[in-house]
DNA sequence: CCACGGCCTGATTC
DNA sequence: AGAATCAGGCCGT
């Protein structure tokens, strides 16, 4: 299948780039689990060239990938930031996902002090534990489980899988979820300050893995995720050594409003494949020791 | 309110 | 080779 569109989709940073943990590259296309579906995704001319087994597909990859014809203007927004704007020209195409709040819920809570490639592999594990078996083509993957499913497994099977000490945390998490303590759906409606709350009380969720719930999850633009990378690469491209304020987010909010969450997402990607202060990204110098013998 | 140390785990680094 | 270091933080003190 195909679908046209003429705003910009750069794949590889979009669901490689640590939002979505689900998909892998094969060949030029991007194959990935989502809404408890396999997917295959690639650039081809004037769109996307696409297979899932799942109806209406194109209105699902549309809403996932936020091709709703917003994006141009936001970019536009972004670009009258005289030091955003050569970051938006150099990545034009990179999107801010709009995946599924409790998978999202998981990850970030797994991604606190860990790594993506590990990341990965939990995700995978949990997924293949809990998660409905499909087999809809040509090979068989697994959905990803829901809160009730991964609180059955327990701790124990939770630690197994590679969660570690956050075991506890997913563990009570899904329990809360299950139970309906926390709505994640009502928080999409929510006011973003009002999700963030909410998603505080769950245990293994802190300030970091709020915003990246209520912005790749709940669908929240003004959500501003701060880590260590974006920390950095807000003092180094706004300000002078040693004059960073304290209240990264509310930097945020105040220059890029209800764009805060794709201006993060443009700086956290350059950051990692630009390295900040122009400094190599870590990466960078094992792509190139492991090409030699 | 804020600073600080510890932490599963496993890939990478030294 | 075997020991540190580090990773898109969070929690408890």
């Amino acid at each position: 299948m195909h679908v046209a569109t003429d705003e910009p989709v750069l794949l590889a940073p979009t669901l490689l780039g640590g939002q979505s943990f689900r998909f892998r590259a094969i060949g030029d296309a991007f194959a990935g689990v989502v809404e408890g579906d396999l997917w295959t995704l690639a650039t081809a001319p004037g769109g996307l060239a696409w297979t899932s087994a799942r109806r209406r597909g194109r209105a699902r990859l549309a809403r996932y990938l936020g091709l709703d014809g917003s994006y141009p203007a936001a970019l536009e927004r972004l670009s009258q930031d005289p030091v955003l704007a050569p970051v938006v020209a150099r990545h034009a195409g990179l999107r801010v996902l709009r995946q599924e709040p409790w998978e999202t819920l998981v990850a970030f809570v797994t991604s606190a002090n860990n790594h993506v490639p590990r990341i990965e592999g939990i995700l995978a594990r949990l997924a293949e534990a809990a998660g409905e078996p499909r087999d809809d083509g040509e090979v068989p993957y697994h959905a990803f489980p829901d809160a009730d499913a991964v609180a059955r497994l327990g701790e124990r099977r939770l630690v197994s899988l590679g969660f570690g000490y956050r075991a506890p945390y997913v563990r009570a998490t899904a329990r809360a979820v299950a139970r309906g303590d926390c709505d994640l759906e009502a928080l999409r409606e929510a006011s973003c300050g009002e999700a963030r709350e909410a998603l505080l009380a769950l245990p293994g969720v802190g300030p970091k893995v709020a915003d990246c719930v209520a912005l790749f999850g709940l669908g929240h633009g003004e959500a501003f995720p701060v880590d260590r990378w974006i920390a950095r690469a807000v003092a180094d491209r706004f300000f002078e050594a040693g004059e960073a304020p304290r209240d990264l987010k509310a930097f945020a909010l105040a220059r890029w409003g209800s764009d805060a969450g794709l201006a993060q997402q443009f700086l956290f990607h350059a950051a990692r494949v630009e390295g900040a202060h122009g400094r190599r990204a870590p990466g960078a110098s094992r792509l190139a020791s492991s090409a030699a013998p």
